[in-house]
DNA sequence: TCTGGGGTCCTAGGACCC
DNA sequence: TCTGGGGTCCTAGGACCC
């Protein structure tokens, strides 16, 4: 049996630990430039506002009720996030964290399921007096069923953020009311699919045979069919290296200027070029790319992707023939609104196949990158940096932020003052 | 006027091999 | 006029996730 931790309304709950003012109140969180909705308190979720609606199509709601938004605050977010996945990661031998707000855990060292729900109860206690975050929990012999467990969970204040399936009764009862749409790994084109064959509800599914799934959804479909029937089939991908990073924006007001075009995608580089390395690999491929606005009928754009013979995960040596490309593609007055750099083909640092034909000196490359970080490591992040580049990705002149929260768990400056 | 960012996996089709 | 069969690898694009 597998159990999964899911927070509740995660980037929202992490803004209330802080500010329990806004317990009961209306919050949303946005993505960058305050551009969308991505996470909503219940009191919104009532409201009938959907999950990824652009802010300012809202802005009759957030006055009428008095909506409190916040711009993103991934510092706080991720810190928050890590102090449950420790706590998470005293109860289980195998805790597999699937994003910034859930975790699978294997539950199968305990006895029975009396077991595994008092102790998920009482997790749910731990996290919500330690941390300050609600959490709800799924049990259930399969991720797929444990996250439709911990839907009802979540949704059903009877279960008291626990439910189990964990009997053939309780699995068909559970199935039957699912829609096919909320089903893990049905999404919006294969439910639309699924409901012209009159397949409705994920018992609807769960019923029908497997050559039949495969037909219409080829093997992803399989998977899906079979963690309902309850066979657990969705490895534990134990996060090996990335096979790719991405580092992206898009500008708060189009990019039609070269220069500055440059300065952000040498800024997205240096980020991507900074994570290969502190997760010790290089990369063999990277796409550089920028385009105007997609809600526009004329779409236009740079995009390349570059192959280095020699891997590489240098500031320097990648960011030369990002600009060479920018320099090569440059659309004079083209409006570009989005850009980024990423990586492909990544492997270990510790194995690199060099190239009889190299002409650079790496050795001499290396140690000045490596001076570079550690200055970087010492006196804080962006101290030093190339002078074709912004100090970080959000710092960009074209990045525009509203009401962002203060850093208070991983900034001392940030810290909060009590007055007793 | 204003529409996020970071990932994974699968498939079809093209280029290539003998 | 007639033009094989069996592979592999790579890429772009689609679908999905949070």
């Amino acid at each position: 049996m597998l159990a999964l931790c899911d927070c509740n309304n995660f980037f929202v709950s992490c803004e209330r630990i802080f500010r329990p003012d806004l317990n009961n109140r209306p919050v949303v969180v946005l993505s960058g430039n305050d551009g969308c909705v991505v996470a909503r308190s219940n009191e919104v979720k009532r409201l009938g506002i959907k999950m990824g609606v652009p802010f300012y199509q809202i802005q009759k709601e957030v006055a009428q009720y008095k909506i409190t938004h916040f711009s993103s605050n991934f510092a706080l977010y991720g810190d928050i996030s890590g102090r449950i996945m420790r706590t998470l990661s005293r109860y289980t031998s195998e805790l597999q964290q699937y994003s910034i707000d859930e975790a699978f855990m294997d539950l199968s060292h305990l006895p029975d399921s009396a077991t595994m729900r008092s102790q998920c109860l009482q997790l749910c206690t731990d996290i919500l007096k330690g941390i300050g975050v609600p959490v709800s929990f799924g049990i259930a012999p399969s991720k797929t069923l444990c996250k439709i467990a911990a839907d009802y969970a979540k949704h059903y204040a009877g279960y008291h953020g626990v439910c189990t399936i964990d009997t053939e009764e309780k699995r068909i009862k559970a199935l039957s009311n699912i829609p096919i749409s909320d089903v893990w790994g049905i999404g919006r084109q294969s439910a639309a699919k699924l409901k012209g064959l009159g397949i409705n509800t994920a018992l609807d599914y769960a019923n029908r045979t497997e050559p039949y799934i495969h037909h219409i959804l080829h093997q992803p479909g399989v998977m899906t069919w079979r963690e309902l029937n309850g066979i657990a089939c969705i490895e534990n991908s134990d996060l090996p290296l990335k096979q790719s990073i991405t580092c992206s924006r898009t500008f708060a007001h189009p990019v039609t200027n070269r220069p500055q075009l440059e300065q952000a995608l040498s800024t997205f580089c240096d980020h991507v070029a900074h994570k290969l390395r502190s997760q010790h690999s290089v990369c063999r491929q990277m796409v550089v790319f920028a385009h105007t606005s997609r809600f526009n009928e004329d779409t236009r754009s740079i995009q390349q992707t570059l192959t280095f013979t020699v891997p590489t995960a240098n500031t320097r040596e990648l960011t030369d023939a990002l600009l060479r490309t920018v320099r090569v593609q440059w659309q004079e007055g083209t409006p570009f609104k989005r850009a980024g750099v990423i990586a492909l083909a990544i492997e270990p640092d510790s194995s690199v196949q060099q190239s009889l034909f190299d002409t650079r000196d790496r050795a001499r490359d290396n140690r000045l990158q490596h001076a570079i970080d550690t200055i970087n490591d010492r006196t804080g992040k962006h101290s030093l940096t190339y002078a074709h580049q912004l100090a970080d990705p959000n710092s960009t002149p074209l990045y525009e932020i509203g009401s962002k929260s203060p850093a208070y768990t991983t900034n001392i400056a940030d810290i909060i003052t009590l007055k007793c």
